[in-house]
This record gives structure tokens, sequence and C-alpha cells, in this order.
DNA sequence: ATAAATTATGCTCATTTTGAGTATAAATAG
DNA sequence: CTATTTATACTCAAAATGAGCATAATTTAT
């Protein structure tokens, strides 16, 4: 050991890999027999990996194989018990997110190799409308929470918007750390903290090890990130139509939003080309856009803002 | 060893710590014989440290005993070469901002502990103008490099806002990049990169180990943050004038503002509350105002706005 | 004491951005 | 060929923004 003062600390590169395929916004899993699935992930090895975003791009590489368009670090957790393997070594882990184009229909998906996103996280899927389950389940086992916990209770009502508060998209993180700290999620009883285990089961799909936490980052991060950032492009196909802009918008935002003001939005943003062709569908037939960048290095650097709608959509 | 793959890696916890003193923003340093100054910085450990924030908790505390208000991690950095020791050990730095209110004068000061920021990101200061050493040297340097590294001419003219591009003032941290690939700054020749030692002597004050690059990140995270959540009040005392709160908040965008729209924006936005006591000066005397809300808990999310000037100051 | 300078604060006004519609176009489905 | 669906165009009021003029309340200079 050339360094007495190291502290035998392994490092996690995991990796939330995300994509919007058919409308839905997808993360790559990795299942294995006997436990909940997980993120790609594997040590940072420094002997070998130059950067960690090298030993990441290995991970994912050999695990799932899939070609990432935005890589970016998100945060690093190192708090004792989130992430253990029961070996007793110390263990912190980087969590990063990726992002990747929309595919071409592949054998994948019969594979169960890309889960809905939502499906970890139904609280946040406001699309349609409030989520039931926010005031049936969440909210109460919360309030019950507060009890023995009052020192959480300015954070639960800025994370959940309650008492006058709005609900912030943003905090994606923030609400899934409330649960977990409420043992409202499966990770609690997992950790053996304490727990209401028959709630936990039914607020989200667990992962292994801390892999939740970190795609609760990486949502919250990417939701931040659209609004001033061009990352919505990573997520598209070269080409694409508006609606399918707004429809990845959407399904990342959690929220529905104003057709026409939307467009309006993108127009004015000159990020968007008209290939002059269209496509048809159902109704009148919708142009063909694409990104205005071809070297993903040149693109600008404003971004998009967008802004929700009060209703229902329409015509549906 | 219970843990066959863990690496012997050793991770820095560093804090960036930032203070407004008198309207100068300051980095608290810590002065070493023979070195380059230092931020506040120690080694995470496990064992004694639940979590990392504790771990940079304790280092401030026996360092440098400031008091924090605000603390954020920034980023982790784990690049090769670039936090070295020379003792082999492979060493990751994760990096923190702090801020802290600003201090009663104290003795502190004459000791020479808390450094002028801008001393280290000199093109980063237009508050008075455009600094001229932008046009006069960081620019050709930059220029003449990228004859040989024309892969990076994009990123330079997005960073330093060329070619029609704007100048982002949250992009610290890719300027300070790329002015190290450039083997523009100290930090470049000490670590034994392809550089250019004269220019490097004159494009800000050097720090140890990747310490300047962390600070980077902090200007950049905080100039950022600022337009979102109200952390600018952990940089204030608990009353303040207006013209207080603009100067630090100039200080920090590293720009002039509006004087009268800067006030319409703060007290529209309600985080402010009247004495009604004033502060008598030079000119009419100010009132006095105070953080809306007693507990830092329970502040709200929105955040300020801010729109710079294009002139220069007119009563000065 | 009075004028000049300085700083804080109040207010106006044109422009831009935003939120929410209404209207029209161009297809498909029955 | 009519209803339905989707895309796109356009309008309009409200709010936010950027710039400046005007006034108030002091201190400093003469």
């Amino acid at each position: 050991m050339s360094n007495p003062s190291s502290f035998e600390i392994l490092i996690d590169l995991s990796t939330a890999i995300l994509r919007v395929d058919d409308g839905r916004l997808e993360c790559r899993l990795v299942h294995e027999a006997d436990t909940a699935p997980r993120l790609p992930f594997g040590p940072f090895m420094p002997e070998s990996h130059r950067t960690m975003e090298i030993g990441l791009r290995q991970w994912v590489r050999e695990q799932v194989g899939v070609e990432l368009a935005h890589v970016e670090q998100l945060y690093t957790f190192a708090d004792q018990g989130r992430n253990t393997r029961g070996d007793g070594a110390h263990t912190v882990s980087v969590g990063y997110l990726a992002l990747t184009t929309a595919p071409t229909k592949s054998a994948e998906d019969a594979q169960d190799k890309w889960g809905g996103l939502y499906r970890f996280f139904p609280w946040e899927d406001w699309r349609d409308a409030r989520p039931a389950m926010l005031d049936e389940m969440v909210i109460p086992a919360l309030d019950s929470w507060l009890k023995k916990a009052e020192h959480a209770s300015e954070r639960v009502r800025l994370a959940f918007g309650r008492d006058g508060a709005e609900w912030d998209e943003e905090f994606v993180l923030e609400r899934y750390e409330l649960l977990y700290e409420a043992g409202l999620v499966g990770e609690a009883v997992r950790d053996g903290r304490k727990s209401t285990a028959d709630i936990a089961a039914h607020l989200g799909t667990m992962l292994q090890l801390d892999h939740r936490r970190i795609l609760a980052t990486a949502l919250g991060r990417l939701r931040a990130k659209m609004k001033y950032r061009p990352v919505l492009f990573d997520l598209m196909a070269k080409e694409f139509t508006l609606r399918q802009l707004q429809d990845t918008t959407e399904q990342v935002m959690g929220v529905e939003l104003h057709t026409q003001n939307f467009r309006r939005l993108v127009e004015k943003s000159e990020f968007v080309i008209p290939t002059g062709r269209t496509v048809k569908a159902r109704g009148r037939p919708a142009e063909i856009f694409r990104f205005r960048h071809n070297d993903r290095a040149e693109r600008p650097l404003s971004g998009l803002r967008v802004s929700s709608r009060s209703g229902g959509r329409k015509n549906r």
C-alpha cells in the first residue's frame, strides 16, 4: 500500500440511461435472478479508467451496449447503509445520467430491457391528472409519519406542494428521499429502517442498491435542465414532428402542454428546421423537422421553457 | 482486506467557502509555507464520517472554523493527474460549495485568510466593463492554441462568447477548463502539460491541487443557482439595505444591474420585509430590510432573476 | 446657509413574453 | 360526403421586462 491514508473505498459508477420510445419515457434495466432490477454499473478502476466517464462507458458497453448521446454526472452518494452489498466495503456511488436517441424497434423491447420510468415514481406522472395515489396513499402516510417527525414538515410541504406551496416537478429526488426517510418505499424496508411495508409495496418498483435514488436524481435533473439547455434533442431521432417533440417533453416533465404555445416556443427558439417533407397519420399530415445543428458540439446554449396547460387535452 | 475489488482510492472533500464582505466576494483560503494557497479539505473517512457532508464539516471546523449557512455538493473530479500529491495514491475529489454570512469585521482579514474571488478568475469580473485582459491576452492565446486544437473551437466559441455567441456568466468552469487544456493557467504548467508559462503567470492566482477548478465550479453553480433559488440570502447579514443586496448579487454575477429594476424585482418577490428603520450614509438614507423567513428551512422556492444593465453605473 | 452632489426610491412607457383561446387546414374513418 | 382527428395559424389580454425620467432625503462643498 503506497498510501496509508486510503480507506478501502470502492466507487460505483451507475448510469441511468433514458430514452423515449413510442412516446414513453424509459430507463434501461439489467435483470438478474432473484433480485430487483438494477442500472448498469461497475466499479471505478483508476488503474484502467483515466476518468470516471471512461469507466462508466466501459460498463455500459459491456453490460447493455447502448449508444449514449448525452452523458452527465449527477451526484455522489456516500451515506452509510444505502448502497450495501453485505461485504463490508465502504461504497460511494457516483450517479450519471445518459440520454439516448429514440430506437428503431428491436427485439430488446420484448425482453423487458427497458422499463417505463414512471413505474418507479408513479407520483411523478401528472400528465392525465394529479395522480390519485398521492391523496389516497402518499399524503396520508406522510402525515402519519410527520407526527413522529415534525422536523420534516417544512420539507414535506415544499416537496409535495402542500399548504399553499406549489408542486415543483423538479423536486423528484427530494420527494423520493422523504418517502425513503418516512419508510414508505421498498428500499427503506430492505435497509432495515423503520418502515411501513404494506404501503411501501405500492409506492413504485424497487431497484437494487441506491439505484432508484440515482434514477430520481436523473429525472429531477433532466426536468430542470430541459428548461435552459437543449438536451431534449438527445432524446429525439434525427427527424421528428413537433408533436413528437412535444410528447417527449411531456413525458419528461410529467405534464401536458398547450400545443399551440409549445409550437410557437419551439419555432421561435430556432432550434429546429423544417425539412419540407410531411408525415401522414390520422389527421392533417405533420411537417417533419430536424435539429438545427449537425455537430452536437455546435449547439446553441439557451434553452426551452415550457408552460403547462390547465385542462385535459381536448382531442383524444 | 475484506473487499478484493477496492482500488486504494482516497477521496478528498474540498470546500469552497464564499462570503461577501464589504461588497467584495471572497473565498476562505489556507496558506501553507512554500506552496500555493488551498481550500480547506481532508479525506473522507467512512469509518468516522457517516456522510460526506459530516466529513467536510469536520475539516472545515478544524482548519478554518467558519460557520456554514448553505452547503451543497458540486461535482466529483477523478481525472488522473489533476489532484496529485506525488504519493501515488489515486485521489478522487468531491467539491463542495458553502456560503457564509457577511462577517463582523475581525482580525482575520488582516491575515489574508479571505481572498477576493476574482483574483483567481480575473476574466470573470465584468462589473466595470468587459475585462481588457480578455482581448489583450486570453483570446489571442486561445486563438493560437486553436491552431493546434481545432476540435475545441466550438467549445471556445460558446464558452468565451465569440462569433455571435453570447458570453454566459454561468460558464465559469467551462472557461477555466479550456484555459487549462490550452496550457494557459499555472496548474497546467505545474501538471507538466504543454503550456505557455509566461501567459499562465498572468491568468489569475494558482491554488493547490484541483482547488481552483473546484472554485470555478462553485462560482458557476452559484451564478446559476441564484436565478432560481434564494441562496443569495445565505450571503447576507440578518439585516441589509437593498443596495447591499444588489452589491452582493453584482459581485456574484460579475455584472452590474439596473438598480430600479432590481428593486422592483426584489420587492415583488416578497423575499424581503422592511424593518421601518433606515441607515444613514452618503445620500438619502436607505431602508433596512430582512429576509422574510426566520427558519432557513421554511424558505420559498422560487428565485430571483436578474437582468444586467448596458452602460456603466451613472452615479459613481 | 445654499448649492451641488449623491444615493434611494417612485413611476412611466414601450416592448416582449406568456397564457389561453378561436379559427382554419388537411388528412382519415365511417 | 360528413364527422372526426390532428396540425397549424392567428388573436388578444395580461404579465414581465428593459430602459429611462422624476423626486426625495441626505451629505459635501463653497
